[in-house]
DNA sequence: TGCAACAATTTAACGTGTTAACTATAACGC
DNA sequence: GCGTTATAGTTAACACGTTAAATTGTTGCA
């Protein structure tokens, strides 16, 4: 006797999402790995790389990193010279944190491959099936917030 | 001097698709809570309630959990009397799971509270755009794997 | 001024993600 | 048959996810 199908399970949209993702992440991770970065090292450098000076609270929002994690993973790259942090003046509360010329030239290797592969992922998918894809997930995610 | 809109960034498939699901999930997670799962666990369940008697590695693999994690969340479920092992007699290798009775009941219970979440989760995004961002989630899967 | 409420960040505790190593069993080849 | 290889599962080690609590600094107000 076949199993029967799962009608939640087949509904269900965070499972579709998380194997998603695990999909696509597949084909960036090794890349990563070859540049010393995993997913989320990668994900602050990015959010660094576009902006001047960031808090930590804003790069951990920006990043898509839980704050607690972003405080393990600082140290980390500040040790690597990859990023700088200083305390805030006006308000001592804040940890600014910017990249360092180190961390600048690693973004830019990264970002180098990154492409490669995006353009790739977008070729086997079709681009514009990619953008369309892209939009719906921002609209699931202002529809549900 | 606004920050410059990153262009690299936008374009980022695993963020969009992480984002989405963290979005997602927060309509899950405390109603799982309640019933003292997490996801991982409720994922197990989940499969388990469509199987009469699954191997660990099939497992893993439907409910998109790592062996190492199944092999953490087992013991836990089976001390709370949710599922029940065995090992395989014709591959004495083999671990074969099957839900029990009282696994059954917390499926039950958890999976009508689960339809009603996810029934309000497709009004608010509309119902047969959900069903085509989930056949596009799985064709994107289809195109990279 | 002083203290109570709030805010930014860190620490703690525990579970999962990730990779690799390890154990036990089974299948294969000579 | 026996050694080699492959497979199923667990364990190990370290990092992040998640929640809550602690720490430090700021602000408002009596």
């Amino acid at each position: 006797m076949p199993e029967r199908p799962n009608r939640i399970f087949g509904r269900s949209l965070p499972m579709s999402l998380l194997r998603a993702r695990e999909t696509v992440v597949q084909r960036f991770r090794p890349m990563l790995r070859r540049h010393g970065l995993n997913e989320q090292q990668w994900r602050v450098l990015r959010v660094l790389a576009e902006r001047t000076e960031v808090t930590a609270t804003d790069l951990a929002e920006e990043a898509a990193v839980l704050s607690p994690s972003l405080s393990r993973i600082l140290p980390v790259l500040e040790a690597r010279g990859l990023l700088r942090r200083k305390t805030g003046t006006t308000d001592q509360r804040h940890s600014l944190i910017a990249l360092a010329p180190a961390g600048r030239a690693l973004f830019e290797q990264v970002a180098e491959d990154f492409e490669l592969i995006y353009a790739q992922m977008a070729q086997d998918f079709g681009p514009a099936r990619l953008t369309r894809l892209h939009a719906e997930l921002e609209a699931l995610r202002q529809a549900l917030s």
